[in-house]
DNA sequence: TCTTGACTTGGACTGTGTCCATCGTAGGAT
DNA sequence: ATCCTACGATGGACACAGTCCAAGTCAAGA
């Protein structure tokens, strides 16, 4: 069993059939993958579990700090399990592939007083953006 | 006329009635709204516009650079006229309240070589989270 | 083994955004 | 000033991501 699953049991999670699948599939590094990845990985192991069990148990490991849901763009939320290491996101602009980066420096330091307005400050996300290897070759026709 | 009309229509944007009043209701600073919300408002002033006109409107300003689009959460993206200065977002985990703010230092600078993976950077967005004044007051019963 | 409340299911529903065929019109040409 | 025409507007259907709910199922403690 992952740590995943004997943290999550420890505290107190209630332990299915389907969300073990669900975790089970979020296990590892560098994962980002959307709910609807997650369920068709997940139903490669348990056909009839049904989006909505997915749905719910993406956002109770969210809720619990287990996983931490990355909005890169416009399009679906991506579910990161290495939420325990503080990490920033980089994204290929043509692909769309996101790869954890950890960079110096923090950027919460760099907003001075005068320029929070008054908010209680709960962290800083970073999102770069650029070209993977791939994307960044000139086109070439065949 | 706004300087924003002024410039679309320097860079040859074709010019209606319903562009004009889309192109106004974004003018100004710490303006962020949602594709509806334009909507909205620019049917208050011409009632029979549309929303694909409106949507198309919002996604020719952010291809000609005069519009940033700004996706804060899985909600609807917002529209942020201030794309000419340099800034980033300071959001209410809250209300959703977003704020224009300028933190000193540069994140692109603090993405060491060894971090970037081979992609060629185009930029870097921080969002900074945390309650404004109005949300962060705890709850009071009445 | 029994019980029960928490979990799962699937389908309806909402919000956000896109697409497309048709109609209208801005702005250059005359 | 008027005409032409390509570009823009329209609105309704569609697509996608995500939520909600009533009814059925099951994990885990007694």
């Amino acid at each position: 069993m992952s740590d995943l699953l004997r943290r999550l049991r420890g505290r107190g999670w209630r332990m299915t059939s389907q969300r073990r699948v669900v975790a089970e599939v979020l296990d590892g590094d560098h994962v980002h993958l959307t709910a609807d990845e997650v369920h068709a990985l997940a139903a490669e192991r348990l056909p009839e579990i049904s989006r909505a069990t997915v749905y719910n148990a993406l956002g109770e490991l969210v809720a619990l700090g287990e996983v931490a849901e990355v909005t890169t763009d416009g399009r679906a939320k991506r579910y990161d399990p290495n939420a325990h290491r503080s990490h920033q996101h980089l994204v290929c602009s043509g692909c769309g592939l996101v790869r954890d980066v950890h960079p110096s420096g923090d950027p919460l330091a760099d907003l001075p007083e005068s320029e929070r307005f008054g908010f209680t400050l709960s962290g800083a996300e970073v999102t770069y953006r650029g070209l993977c290897p791939s994307c960044g070759e000139p086109a070439r026709d065949a």
